[in-house]
DNA sequence: AAAGTTACGGGGATAAACCCCCTTTTTTCA
DNA sequence: TGAAAAAAGGGGGTTTATCCCCGTAACTTT
């Protein structure tokens, strides 16, 4: 008998989800949590039964999914982790791969599908499916012809989504207005930009910044 | 008994919420679908069962929430709709509610609550939780103060939230590089805005602009 | 018909943004 | 540890953007 846990701040889906795992043969679900934080706290306490698998959103508030499973496979790496989410964004999908996560489900797979699932990554240690596979390796591509900002560069451009003037950026920034201008040309020359406008449009597409 | 429809793209979660009500006294469900269209499809259908309720998401392909509820408003008005969504903006529950929806419920309400909601819709036409009701009432608050831009001023913005610049707008539009100085000037006065780049954001803000 | 509103256009000034070429300081690392 | 690279700072000039105050024509309102 497999031990599943739920973390998932949608109650209504986790205690939902939890009736479906309950009619599969071998699991059993012995927590349902609503972030990371709860479910952190839960295996530090002392009754806590430490499931085999858990099931993870990834939006939540608190402590949301990439985080924890970050944390837990650095301090519980025999929980394997199921991403469970509507979210389908690439990035955040490679981000949960990059953390832990033995799979990613999105919420509109079939009950069949996730019994395979559960079963496969205990079984066999992953689960992919097909879509996750090709965004994974559509993102790799991608990245082939990306450019690298540098740190102080990022800071920059939030700065620069912005009512701020370059020299008030500066003040912010305890810099001289003649280095904000460098970054400024410095990213301008390597993204292609003409003016002030279409860096505030490309942080915004890039999620540098979020209005 | 009652005869409840689940309409969501999501089917792990139709299936998991599909049992959650199966377990409720009096209710029983007729008909699980993908999407708005599906389900308007079997209305029309003859072997279709109408049902008393639909539990609707609101982000659905082919056929949306907002859509599908205004469509049976008007062709099947017995049919109560209490939408079942992560959705949280403002303007779409309201959008919702607007289209004919008796209640809205949020993904992270609890098993009792829908069950209480189901019945409540069915024997006093609505349920509206707290929540809900506080965005409604908060959203009418906003409406109050709001500005309104002209269709002229509008289009000069989604242009300004490109890197031409104010005498390529100008040509763009046929119009003299000094009117589209006046739209600038009444827009940010109307705004309370300081330059060009929170023009942007402001325009991103209120999807005026879609980056 | 006088007064107001709306849309359009203009002059001229100042500040901010943009561009190219250059020096000094700091960091990196071979 | 010394050369190379990166980061920070700068001079000086052009182009946009911003701001304020003004004028005209057309169409409403009263």
């Amino acid at each position: 008998m497999y031990k599943v846990a739920l973390v998932d701040d949608h109650t209504l889906l986790s205690e939902a989800i939890a009736g479906l795992v309950r009619q599969f043969d071998n699991f059993e679900v012995v927590y349902i949590g609503l972030n990371g934080k709860e479910f952190v706290d839960y295996l530090n306490s002392d009754q806590a039964v430490k499931p085999d698998i858990v099931l993870m959103d990834v939006n939540m508030p608190v402590m949301g999914g990439v985080e924890t499973t970050t944390h837990l496979s650095k301090h519980h790496p025999d929980i394997k982790v199921l991403a469970l989410s509507i979210e389908e964004e690439e990035s955040v999908v490679l981000q949960m791969i990059r953390a832990g996560a033995k799979g990613y489900l999105l919420k509109d797979t079939r009950k069949a599908i996730l019994e395979q699932a559960l079963n496969e990554v205990l079984t066999h240690g992953f689960y992919y499916t097909n879509t996750v596979e090709k965004l994974v390796k559509r993102n790799e591509a991608a990245h082939e012809d990306e450019v690298t900002l540098k740190e102080r560069e990022l800071e920059f451009i939030k700065h620069a989504c912005t009512e701020m003037t370059y020299k008030e950026i500066a003040e912010l920034m305890f810099l001289s207005p003649k280095t904000i201008e460098g970054y400024r040309e410095s990213v301008f020359q390597k993204l292609g930009l003409k003016n002030r406008t279409g860096l505030v449009i490309y942080a915004i597409k890039n999620k540098i910044f979020v209005p």
